[in-house]
DNA sequence: AATGAATGAGTCTTCATTCAT
DNA sequence: GATGAATGAAGACTCATTCAT
């Protein structure tokens, strides 16, 4: 169903996105970096807009996946949530322009009616996961949607320095960690104590 | 030097660009909004290019004016930081052109070799603010940057959650101060601390 | 040899082309009215060219059996006139397509070198049937082309207003018979008239 | 207000138009023909269908003028009638562009919720001209749509004969003068006997 | 015979930029 | 300084045609 074509062309938009923006990424260099004609363009997608708008949910995807495959419900409720910050942190560096495309998307005209925080499987998963936290007591009480700010924020805003102060993480200068530590502990309840969360 | 027509070419620069992206803001449109004609613009910008990036240190100097007049130095560390908080939300939540123009130039063809933390007012001041906050001890000894990712992260997730969830804020189901306050527990010195809330 | 689907090509087409004209007729859009696939044509049409051209001679085909069984050799002369007028305007009004294809045909570049008058049946047909009528004398001597003229052109108006202005006719404001008639009284021998309406 | 470029680039379509129809006409081919660029058509018109509906109403502006310059009210009823229709059929010769284009346009999709008899100048005095006619008794008291179906479909299908078979008119094999009569015998009145009009 | 994915030349349209007034 | 008509390169999209299955 999602032939090879297909997945070539999300990846060639996604590839030129990141690196133009949306002016910048005309459907000929898609398809050229997509090895396909401008016309199989057409014949998966109706328009630039639905290009696009797919482009979204595959990016989506990808995130769910990462958190999906890096969870490890056996772990503490702290391990488990830097295990997610440390994966979405990794894989935004890995693949910038997941990253990109969504600051884009979210301020563009391609955005529109689209449900934000509800409307995608990661967002479902990660209020599902903040469910458990507040349920188990790991978590102060707080509405979930504050808890996916202060976390995704964060996450988001420390891959972007990364991004472009290149060797910065690698120097150890800025660890992660350290970021990724303050807002657990901003976040997490006080009844557990010192944090290291006895395991689930 | 500013004179009247420039300022106007921004604001409606500013005003499309935040209704329809970088794609979407056709020099002639500028003129119309602005009043004046497409020639015109050329006579105060070489280009579109230099438009844009004018445009960005217009933006830059809001925030910078927002930043400094609402700090008042006879008040305690804390509550300029607050302040300082409360402003830049509300400065965003106001002209939320602001929060747009600066993700979509960071990401655009637009901005490129600029150099991002160092180059601008604003952060110049932001960074002698955190500077205070480190020599006076309210402040962990973190790296400025880090500080910096910590707040201006936080600030503009919260105001963007606020425009795109129009009436949460309004009805306090999430409250900004708290996320604030969240914050400053994760970046103030225990030194200084009420003891709440200490860091591990 | 005219198999099933190739008939359903050239019905698919015609009506197409009656919609949106020519342009606006693709062959994908055949293809899909016409319940085969785009690659299915070109097994029985060269090429759009081809098809359309088969297409013009299809349609005359319709018009000269319309002709030819309307047509009772044992009336008079100015019944068979009649009744040729009433089975063109009827056959035009109950598949305009047929209409709007000729004059679309005509000014189009597909009709380019083909001779107009004496390369189709209908054509051959209408001329031997103005032979009779200026042999036996029931029609003044005009050219036959000077015949085909008045008759064809008037049937044709005729149709078309019907078609725009939809209930007129069925109103009976406007007659068909009397302008057939009009006609008539143009080009019927007087040895033959009434007496009533004669030509100078 | 109708600028030197506005008309040469609605001659250029209409005699493209007359060419190759509406696919065919490109508007890099009308920008050649006109000598503009492309973008200036867009300065005038809105689009591709605007233009072709301002030449429209640029054709029916022709017509009307010809039919207008060409009358004299001082003339017996036939003659002018006559005159009409000479000076519709040589504009027609002259301009065969003008006959092809209306064809294409009634049959087009361009042609839409236009009003067909009563909505343009041209039509509107040849109401005036044919009330005229019937008020003073000249004419045969038929509905005026009638009288048009019989006098333009004439017109124009002898016009169109005339395109076809260039050399014919020349040649006076066929006397476009006999046609003009033979539809007056049609719809001119009784009363006026011989058909040699008193001078009004 | 029949299919429909793939192609890419060709269309319409936009828009940054220039320049005569 | 200011104007906006004019330009044409570049972008989104269409569609006749081919070809492997």
């Amino acid at each position: 169903m999602n032939s090879e074509k297909k997945n070539k062309i999300l990846e060639s938009t996604l590839e030129i996105v990141r690196e133009h923006g949306f002016h910048g990424c005309p459907m000929s260099a898609v398809a050229k970096k997509g090895g396909v004609a401008v016309g199989t363009i057409y014949h998966y997608f109706e328009g630039k807009d639905e290009l696009i708008h797919e482009l979204y949910h595959y990016v989506v995807d990808l995130i769910y996946q990462s958190a999906l495959e890096g969870d490890d419900v056996s772990k503490s409720f702290k391990e488990r949530y830097l295990d997610l910050w440390k994966n979405l942190v990794q894989l935004y560096c890995i693949k910038p322009a997941i990253l990109i495309f969504f600051e884009l998307y979210n301020n563009s005209s391609y955005y529109s009616s689209e449900i934000y925080s509800k409307e995608n499987k990661f967002n479902r998963w990660l209020f599902d996961f903040f469910g458990e936290g507040l349920a188990s007591g790991y978590l102060r009480p707080l509405n979930k949607e504050v808890l996916a700010i202060l976390v995704l924020g964060n996450i988001t805003t420390c891959a972007k320095v990364n991004l472009y102060h290149v060797n910065k993480f690698i120097d150890k200068e800025i660890d992660p960690g350290l970021i990724a530590n303050i807002i657990w502990e901003g976040i997490k309840s006080e009844a557990h104590g010192n944090g290291k969360g006895s395991v689930k």
